[in-house]
DNA sequence: CCGCGTTTCAAACAAACGTTTGAAGCTTAG
DNA sequence: CTAAGCTTCAAACGTTTGTTTGAAACGCGG
C-alpha cells in the first residue's frame, strides 16, 4: 500500500464529491465533474471506491464516523453531570455538528449533503445510514426520555423527530435567513445554534 | 385547443413527473421513465411543456397556486377573528397542507417534492418559488410579529426559519415515524399535524 | 538497479440522457 | 368531404452517463 499519492487522490476525490452532491445531488453530479473538480483521472473513482454508489456511502462515513463519536463522547459527559438539563443533551448533540460545519474545508458543506439524505427516499442509503449510525439516536432518544419522563413514549418520539427536522434544515442551511454584512461564517451560526437549542428546548417541553 | 385527449395527456404527465421527482430526484427521473410511466410518447414531454425544466415549475405551480391560494384565505380568516392565536395562524399555514397531502393521489408525494426543492440548492427554482409564492411567507411573517411583539425582528425570523425547518421536515415525511398498523393514513397525518402546530407555538413563544 | 505491486492514464464501451424531426393520426370547422 | 390544426408517434440526433480495459508510470524492497 503506497502512502501519499493515494491517500491524495482519495481524499481528493471524497472533497470534491461532498461539494458536488451538496450542489447538485447524487444523481445530479457525475462522475467527470467529480474526477474534474479533484484534478484525478476518471477511472480513479471506480480503482479506489469500485463504483459511485460506494463512493457516496465513503463520503458520509469519513464524516459521520467523527461526528458520532463526538456526539457520544459528550453525551456520556452530560449523563456523568449531576444534574442533566435538556439544553445540555441539545447541546451535546447540536454542538459537534456545528464543530464539524465550521471545520477547515467541507464541513459545512457535508451537512447539506447530510440533508439530501434525508430527501432521498433511497433505501439503500437510509438503511446504510440506519445500520451505521442508528444507535446514536437511540442513546439520544434515551437520555430524552430521561429528562421528560411526563411525556408518553409517542409523544416523545412525535417531538424528537420534529426537534430532527428543525435541526437537519436549519444545519443545512435551507432556510431563508442571510448570513448578516458584518457578520463572519463562525458567528452566524454560532447565532443558528444558540437559537436552535432555545427553540428546540421549547419544543420538547412543549 | 383539444379537450379531453391533451388534458389527459398534460395531467398524466404531471402525475407521473410528480411521483418519480419525488421518489429519485429532478436529476435522478428521467422523462423516459416519466413517459412510460405516465403511458404516453416520450415527446410528448417537449410538446407540451417544451423542457423537462418547464415540466418540474409546472410540478410545482399545478399544486402552489391552489395551497397558497387556501392558505392565504385562512389567514384572512385568522385575521378578521376577534382575538387571533399562535396556534390559529399556524393552522392557516399547516391545515391546508395537511388537505392537499390527503388528497386523492398524489398530494401526500407532493409535499416530498416540495422538499426537495429545498435541497436543491438550484437557484433558478428557488427564484421561481420566491417569485411567485414569497408573498404567502411574507403575509405569515406579518401576522407573526403582530402575535409575538416582544420579539425583535432577528429574533423572530429565525424562530420561523426554524418553525418552517420543521414542517417542511414533518410534511415530506422524512422522519423515522412510522404509521401504526392500526391506523390510517388520515389519522396519522392528523395527529402528525396536531402535535406539529403544538410543537412549533411553543418553540415560536419559547 | 532490477522487478513487482500499486496507481494513473487515455481510450473506448454500451447504455441512457434531453431534445428534435417529419410523417401519421386525430378532431373539428367550413 | 375536404382542409386545417392539434396531438401522437417511431426514429434518430448528438451528448453524457457509469464502468472497463490494457498499457504506461510510479515507488519501493531486495
Amino acid at each position: 500500500m503506497p502512502h501519499d499519492t493515494q491517500f491524495s487522490t482519495r481524499q481528493r476525490i471524497l472533497g470534491a464529491a461532498e461539494e458536488l452532491f451538496a450542489e447538485r445531488g447524487f444523481a445530479g453530479a457525475s462522475l467527470r465533474q467529480v474526477t474534474a473538480a479533484a484534478k484525478v483521472n476518471l477511472a480513479a473513482v471506480n480503482y479506489h471506491f469500485g463504483s459511485k454508489d460506494n463512493l457516496i456511502e465513503e463520503v458520509f462515513r469519513r464524516r459521520l464516523d467523527e461526528l458520532s463519536h463526538r456526539r457520544l463522547e459528550r453525551l456520556a459527559e452530560v449523563n456523568r453531570s449531576v444534574a442533566p438539563t435538556l439544553e445540555a443533551v441539545l447541546d451535546a448533540f447540536i454542538m459537534p455538528a456545528l464543530e464539524l460545519s465550521l471545520d477547515r474545508e467541507g464541513g459545512s458543506v457535508f451537512m447539506r449533503v447530510l440533508a439530501r439524505a434525508f430527501a432521498e427516499h433511497n433505501s439503500n442509503l437510509r438503511k446504510f445510514l440506519s445500520d451505521n449510525y442508528g444507535h446514536v439516536l437511540k442513546e439520544f432518544a434515551a437520555a430524552f426520555a430521561r429528562l421528560l419522563p411526563h411525556l408518553s413514549k409517542d409523544e416523545l418520539y412525535w417531538r424528537l423527530d420534529l426537534a430532527v427536522g428543525a435541526l437537519t434544515y436549519a444545519m443545512a442551511d435551507f432556510g431563508m435567513i442571510q448570513r448578516r454584512s458584518g457578520e463572519t461564517e463562525r458567528q452566524h451560526r454560532e447565532q443558528m445554534a444558540r437559537h436552535l437549542v432555545h427553540f428546540t428546548a421549547a419544543g420538547l417541553r412543549a
